[in-house]
DNA sequence: CTTGGAGCGATTT
DNA sequence: TAAATCGCT
């Protein structure tokens, strides 16, 4: 945004920018004397080629070491290089004692001025207010200048390194003066980082963050370098455009492309008019201003990052290819992040509201770039609710697909606030219905058939998984509020939120309650709902619940729980830690706990009511009812949507069978209805393309494979996203859109096939690598080397999987053999395969194999195979650089 | 395996 | 609002 600000008029700043030297490459120095003086650098997963280099020390640096070598080479350059590895941590690299160690730099640097963290390693000072004051102390005799000052090297001036400390003194222009002043400061910041923290630093001063942080990395390491005005014109004479910020991407390459444009002397040339048609009005005027040294982006008062966020990457035959697979990396990286923002809350007292879950996969073991996506829901902290949140998220997108390849996946924990701001009293939301007296009854809380396979961390729910009700939606043309009614109403009167606006109204029945909402604060409250509230502040279900069956959460320091609540009423909470996995034997703990978690945030958002009691309120107290948006009831957070639990392929992956029927009732039981209009964001193109199909329960909601349409008039229309998310989506008669990719048949069903008939056959196969043998310019020698074939079938989705391997980004490019490809044959027993070359083979074709195994286990020895599958999972998710590597 | 991996912030749609 | 993309360390 900055970017397309400017004002003509901005008054004359001192900014700074400091830039830790070889900064990881310090903080392992630091850690260990031993390597100070030593040529040292940081790579991470050293295993494979060494690692790859992250940090580079200045010692090996003069030895021709560059950052992007990875160990190996490095090693060849300067065979007494030092590699430290990143320290890990949940099988993944752990880049905490960096991090802390930049908050330690930049504790020392935001003392005297505002200070804005721009990286780990690098923060920008706006130096202009101290610089003033400073101004009338500089002294006259260079020789009373910092030692640090005195090194200075100033741009533009004739005998540059020689003399930049008579040049500090002698400044009689206001903003050259205010530069040597600004110079002084950072010299004795930097000294103190030196000092304190024992690391060395370079900066740039000038008049704004540009300048300065070209200036930064000009002298280095241990120098600082300023930029008066007038050395602008003849700095940019030679300076590759690429050089400056923003413009070492893209934008900066098509600059070059398309106006032949070398150095940044080069874009000032260049008339507004043109940089303005090519680029837009802001973005050209933007880089007009930016090729003459302008520039106006102010140094943000924000130490703090604005985000956590953790991630990993499964490169190739790392890639996950099942879901057991996916959560476990999803829960690693859940552990971390809700440790760094437990931290911050204790630190800080901030607070996320945002979780991003992303994903990177293809659907095809195809070196086609791989499809990144995110998704993103309110979070509720807590390393199993992330879990499950994050599990959702995911599992949303991949769900889908018949067989997937997850290359990376990342966690972030977004919108941190200070202090949680929606501390009114959710009644504040909300507004009584006159004339509205429903009767608790029992609700007893859904149970799922289904809980006992769950994994940790998710959240049980009923196959409909909302709570239980279905409903249906009809346009209602006379009132602008919303309401529910029904034999489950519960409570003593009903509310509903206060009005806001006209969008989005409607009735629904849901089940046999009739629902009427519109969309208000309250969401949004709940959303803070999931992080800390207020004290006393408390939600539990008296909607489904009744009366005497509140349970309380002491919200604020997170001090009692879930399990406190159960004890406090006297039951035993057997596993609190672990919604939804207590046994189905015992319905009434089961159904204890699923309160629990709706009041712990989950059910809060997606369930049925949520109540506020008052500070003094005892467990078992009466309350009253509140509900829900239709969002917040059918479960606006993407996260612990259990309609996406219902479409669980997770089982049918491992076992295969046995696990559709929860899919096929939702769809009966999904009702239609009238008058409805709606279309899904943005995706009218897919709802028109004839894929569509129709939507049943255990479909996906908004994320672009679904339509809906009017049934009165066949009209579609935009902007009913809201709809689109909530009621109607769930119950209107839509289509949902068949495979968009043709996915290849998963391998593990062919096998399946394949395997039923007759194996006994004790057998070899053979792997082969169909680009490998192209390169050669030769036909595939995968007959020759095959030994036996298994089955025909195995044999054959075995080549068609490696041929996919090994395919080309492009079908169609025909001019010659792909450069992809391992080149490796595997082969090995598939039976008694050893591990070692177990692990090393693609993930997808691992989990065939050990598919195949179980399938052998199953029919000889039905009672081992549970243990073989367990024993597989615990060897599926082994991190790759603890495998052994040839 | 291949735009080295992990992780930020900002803008655009 | 959510999601994708860009630029950067
Ligand atoms: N692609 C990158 C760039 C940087 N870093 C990390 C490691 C660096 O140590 C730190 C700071 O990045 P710099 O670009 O500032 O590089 P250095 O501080 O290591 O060296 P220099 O002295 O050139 O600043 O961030 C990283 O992990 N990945
Ligand atoms: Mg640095």
């Amino acid at each position: 945004m900055a970017r397309y600000q400017f004002s003509d008029h901005a008054e004359l700043r001192a900014v700074s920018h400091i830039d830790m030297d070889c900064f990881y490459v310090q903080v392992e120095q630091r850690r260990n004397p031993e390597l100070k003086g030593k040529p040292t650098a940081v790579v991470q997963y050293n295993p494979w080629k060494g690692g790859g280099l992250i940090a580079v020390g200045y010692e090996a640096r003069a030895r021709g070491v560059k950052k992007q070598m990875r160990g190996d080479d490095a090693r060849e350059h300067c065979p007494d290089i030092n590699l430290v590895t990143v320290p890990t941590a949940h099988g993944k690299a752990d880049l905490t004692i960096y991090r802390e160690a930049g908050a330690e730099v930049v504790s020392i640097l935001s003392r005297k001025g505002r200070c804005e963290r721009a990286s780990i390693d690098e923060v920008y000072l706006d130096l202009t207010e101290a610089a003033k004051e400073r101004m009338a102390h500089v002294p006259t005799n260079r020789d009373d200048l910092h030692a640090e000052a005195q090194k200075s090297h100033v741009l533009g001036v004739t005998p540059n390194v020689s003399d930049a400390s008579s040049w500090l003194v002698s400044r009689t222009e206001y903003s050259e003066q205010l530069l040597a002043a600004a110079a002084l400061i950072v010299a004795e910041l930097r000294e103190a980082v030196r000092m304190e923290a024992r690391f060395s630093c370079s900066a740039g001063v000038a008049h704004n963050k540009m300048l300065a942080k070209l200036a930064s990395n000009m002298h280095k390491p241990a120098q600082q370098t300023l930029v008066p005005l007038a050395a602008v014109p003849g700095l940019f004479e030679e300076l590759p455009l690429k050089k400056l910020r923003q413009l070492g991407g893209k934008l900066g390459a098509s600059l070059e492309n398309q106006l032949g444009l070398n150095t940044a002397g080069d874009l000032m040339r260049v008339p507004l008019e043109r940089l303005q048609d090519m680029h837009g009005k802001n973005v050209g005027m933007w880089l007009f201003r930016i090729s003459r040294g302008l520039d106006d982006d102010p140094v943000n008062d924000r130490v703090l990052p604005k985000s956590h966020g953790c991630s990993k990457t499964f490169p190739g035959r790392n890639a996950l290819a099942d879901l057991p697979a996916v959560r476990h990396w999803v829960r690693q990286l859940a552990l971390e992040l809700d440790q760094r923002l437990e931290t911050d809350a204790e630190q800080n007292g901030r607070f996320a509201r945002l979780l991003v879950a992303s994903v990177s996969y293809h659907t095809e073991p195809t070196l086609a770039s791989p499809h990144g996506v995110s998704k993103s829901c309110p979070i509720a902290y807590g390393v199993d609710r992330i879990t499950a949140d994050a599990f959702g998220l995911v599992r949303r997108v991949l769900s889908d697909c018949q067989a997937f390849y997850v290359t990376s996946m990342g966690l972030s924990a977004t919108n941190l606030q200070a202090t949680p701001e929606k501390t009114a009293s959710i009644t504040t939301f909300l507004r009584k219905v006159p004339g509205k007296q429903s009767a608790a009854s029992d609700g007893g809380a859904p149970t799922g058939s289904e809980t006992t396979d769950r994994g940790e961390g998710e959240t049980a729910l009923d196959e409909e998984g909302n709570g239980g009700l279905r409903g249906q939606v009809a346009a209602d043309e006379k009132e602008g509020t919303a309401q529910i009614e029904g034999e489950r109403g519960g409570g003593s009167g009903e509310y509903a939120e206060t009005s806001t606006g006209g969008e989005a109204r409607r009735k629904t029945e849901v089940g046999a309650r009739k629902v009427k909402r519109q969309r208000s604060p309250l969401r949004d409250w709940l959303a803070a709902a999931s992080g800390p509230r207020p004290a006393s502040k408390v939600i539990s279900t008296g909607g489904s619940e009744g009366k005497g069956k509140g349970l309380e959460r002491e919200v604020l320091a997170g001090t009692a729980t879930q399990s406190d609540a159960l004890k406090a009423e006297g039951r035993a909470a057997s596993e609190p830690a672990e919604c939804g996995r207590t046994g189905a034997d015992d319905p009434a703990l089961q159904s204890e706990e699923l309160r629990g978690d709706e009041i712990d945030g989950q059910h809060a958002l997606e369930g049925v009511s949520c109540v506020e009691r008052g500070p003094d309120s005892t467990v078992g107290e009466e309350c009253e009812d509140v509900q829900l948006t239709l969002e917040e009831w059918i479960g606006d957070r993407g996260g612990t949507d259990s309609r996406s639990a219902a479409a669980d392929p997770e089982h049918a992956s491992c076992e295969g069978r046995g696990r559709t029927s929860e899919n096929e009732k939702g769809a009966a039981s999904s009702a239609e209805v009238a008058g409805v209009t709606a279309e899904p964001t943005g995706l009218s193109d897919l709802a028109k393309s004839g894929h569509a199909d129709r939507l049943d329960l255990g479909g996906e909601l908004g994320e672009g494979n679904v339509a809906i349409e009017d049934r009165n008039n066949g009209e579609e229309k935009a902007d009913s996203g809201f709809e689109w998310k909530g009621a109607l989506a769930e119950t209107a008669t839509a289509r949902q859109v068949r495979n968009r990719v043709e996915a290849p048949k998963s391998l593990e069903a062919l096998w399946q096939k394949a395997a039923v008939p007759k194996t006994d056959v004790q057998s070899e196969r053979t792997v082969e690598d169909q680009a490998g043998a192209s390169r050669e310019g030769r036909r595939s020698t995968q007959s020759k080397t095959r030994k036996r074939s298994l089955d025909g079938h195995v044999a054959d989705a075995k080549e068609k999987l490696q041929k996919l391997w090994s395919k080309a980004p492009s079908a169609k490019d025909e001019t010659g053999p792909a450069e992809v490809g391992s080149g490796i044959t595997y082969e090995f027993d598939w039976q008694e395969v050893d591990q070692s070359t177990l692990d090393e083979l693609p993930l997808a074709i691992q989990a065939e194999i050990r598919a195949a195994q179980r399938l052998q286990m199953q029919r000889q020895q039905p009672k081992a195979a549970k243990k073989l599958e367990k024993a597989q999972h615990a060897q599926s998710i082994k991190p790759f650089f603890q495998r052994k590597s040839r």
